[in-house]
RNA sequence: GCACCCGUAGCUCAGCUGGAUAGAGCGCUGCCCUCCGAAGGCAGAGGCCAAAGGUUCGAAUCCUUUCGGGUGCGCCA
């Protein structure tokens, strides 16, 4: 059930109609052509742009097209009224049956607002990939929850999903954990100990120095950090994947792959990824400009091993090794992208903080050069979140261990509420969180809102069920059933251009405009004892009106399902 | 200095591969519960879409320049 596109489909074969009779030549691009909801309801119910766009390659009047089209599309029995109006759109009114057909296509489609349009095409959604020193606190939150929706919406719209998260096991960030489990070890071991700069002071490690000691027991004291290093690194990486796991899993994320970093080193796929690059002449050794503007204080110029990434688009070349011969973490992100490449991805999607934005065009070039331009990758950056409690900002500060987690957030307003109002803003836009609000059931706060709506149907629906009626054969009387209808209407396109632009914020804003022209329409019948769903003294009219609110709550479970939060039958 | 993101109502923000008279919430003003959940709804006021050029039937949307804000900028990830 898909009514945009069912008339899309006609609007085609009223102009397929138009080429074999000779009006319109052949060979048309058609494309372009779109049937969108009027912004103006006074347009009608639906509006083609159909003849301006074949206007020009048609050689012919706007107007000409339109007027031909119209009798075409007048002659369905579904279209009241084809107006042509304007510079040259077609004004479509469709007959009052076709809406209570929708409402019945939506009741009887488990499937509803669903899209081949993936094509099942392999996607690998990457997110978080925080490092694993510690736990996600809110601007990871945020990563997670859009990564997580987004992978949902594409697995919505056809494609056949990855979720993956990268774990920085391998760079000089696990080494300073390592010290900092280190100092939390000889403390549970009874020893004063000082955290210095380059080391993790939070408390959540004294657990895992604990954890140690119960492991070890005192094999590790007063030895030289030669002796324990790679053994505690592990021992706490693998203790943070546990914490990060779980915070994951309180917000109810799922990941299908976790991706290390380490496993690159040593294993010579580092070098294969390099090697591949060498081998299409991108590898090169060389002394890079100083940057332009602020000097790092210790510049002096020095000859590295270079990526050519301004052969796709970067502004300059990137160092792949240091001048000393180690890897730059450029490397392992490389042979790791080149990893996913192999396994036959057909697209991959990056989902990263705002500071890492400066990174976006080198690792596209390096896909771009590894695949030979075959796999595209997208990068999404989440912006910061600023929390708010009390109408004070909340700190954080990792420094000082006393950043707000994910945890702290979760356990406060609950995963539902968290990822709601985390989708509430466009990704590359800044978000408050305020906390408060999060927690209100008013208007105010948009998550209620929409679950307040779906709570309203199934209280309609259980009366419906005591009075022994189920939902029958949609009847829409008024103007304001229409609406929401027609609002209806609209949930199949807006999947497909949420995950067309991969920003399914879109369908946080959608749920919120749903429930907003029901409560309206709930409202309406305050006034108008008609309009209520539920007519104790006439069941088959009860049965006509409540297929309505059902299927509002159809669409409502659906979105709220993309975006991971659970639709609620009962707020009291 | 360079790159990327952003600039839309008093405030916070949407705005569909370019579409008609630019939308919502908050705040402000005035209304609506003997009634299915008022935890809601209706109406009103409020705009040079940062500025200037360009592309075209048509620009908040695409291009150029300027101004303003954020982020990043070799051997940190």
């Amino acid at each position: 059930m898909n009514l945009f596109a069912d008339i899309r489909g006609l609007v085609l074969a009223s102009l397929d109609a138009l080429v074999s009779e000779g009006v319109l030549p052949e060979g048309l691009d058609r494309a372009n052509v779109a049937v969108e909801p009027p912004r103006d309801p006074a347009h009608g119910d639906m509006a083609t742009n159909a003849a301006m766009v074949l206007a020009k390659p048609a050689g012919m009047k706007p107007r000409d097209i339109a007027d031909a089209l119209s009798v075409k599309l007048a002659a369905d029995d579904r279209i009241a009224s084809a107006e042509v109006a304007g510079p040259g759109f077609l004004n479509l009114r469709l007959e009052p049956g076709v809406w209570a057909g929708l409402v019945e296509g939506i009741l009887g489609d488990n499937a509803y607002g669903r899209s081949d349009m993936g094509q099942g095409a392999k996607v690998n959604v990457e997110y978080v990939s925080a490092n694993p020193t510690g736990p996600l606190h809110v601007g990871h939150t945020r990563g997670a929850v859009f990564g997580d929706a987004l992978a949902s919406l594409l697995e919505f719209s056809g494609h056949d999903v990855t979720r993956e998260y990268y774990i920085n096991d391998g760079g000089a960030q696990v080494d300073v954990l390592a010290r900092s489990v280190y100092l939390r070890y000889l403390e549970a071991h009874g020893q004063e100990v000082a955290f210095e700069d380059g080391t993790y002071p939070g408390d959540y490690l004294i657990g895992v120095g604990e954890a140690l000691k119960a492991e070890v027991g005192d094999a590790y004291v007063g030895k030289p950090e030669s002796e324990w290093l790679e053994q505690v690194r592990d021992f706490a990486t693998e203790k943070m994947m546990d914490l990060i796991r779980d915070d994951l899993k309180a917000l109810g994320v799922e990941m299908d792959v976790f991706f290390s970093e380490k496993s690159l080193y040593g294993t010579g796929r580092i070098e294969a990824a390099i090697e591949d690059l060498r081998g299409k002449g991108l590898i090169y050794k060389g002394t890079l400009e100083p940057p332009k503007g602020k000097l790092p204080e210790d510049w002096e110029p020095r000859e590295q091993t270079l990526f050519k990434s301004t052969d796709y688009g970067d502004d300059v070349d990137r160092p792949i090794m240091k001048s000393d011969g180690a890897w730059t973490y450029f490397a392992p992100d490389i042979a790791y992208h080149y990893d996913k490449v192999t396994r036959g991805f057909d697209q991959l999607i990056d989902v990263f903080g705002a500071d890492h934005g400066g990174y976006v065009k080198r690792m596209k070039a390096a896909v771009a050069a590894l695949s030979e331009n075959r796999v595209p990758l997208d990068i999404k950056l989440t912006q910061l979140v600023k929390l708010y409690k009390n109408g004070e900002p909340f700190k954080m500060s990792k420094r000082a261990g006393t950043f707000v987690t994910l945890r702290d957030v979760v356990d406060e307003v609950g995963p539902g509420v968290t990822r709601f109002i985390m989708l509430t803003r466009k990704n590359d836009a800044p978000l408050d969180f305020d906390f408060d609000k999060a927690l209100e059931q008013s208007k105010d706060n948009p998550v209620f809102y929409v679950q307040y709506a779906n709570a309203r149907v199934h209280s309609v629906l259980r009366k419906a069920a005591d009075m022994g009626v189920e939902p029958g054969t949609p009847v829409l009387s008024d103007e304001a059933e229409v609406k929401v209808a027609q609002k209806l209407a609209e949930w199949p396109r807006l999947v497909e251009i949420a995950a067309r632009t991969h920003e399914p914020h879109r369908i946080a804003f959608y749920l919120y405009e749903l429930a907003s022209e029901f409560h309206a329409l709930w409202n309406k019948g305050n006034d108008t004892p008609a309009l209520r769903f539920l007519d104790e003294s006439d069941p088959s009219a009860t049965a006509a009106k409540i297929a309505l609110p059902k299927a509002v709550s159809v669409v409502i479970s659906a979105g709220l399902g993309i975006l991971g939060v659970t639709p609620l039958e009962e707020m009291r």
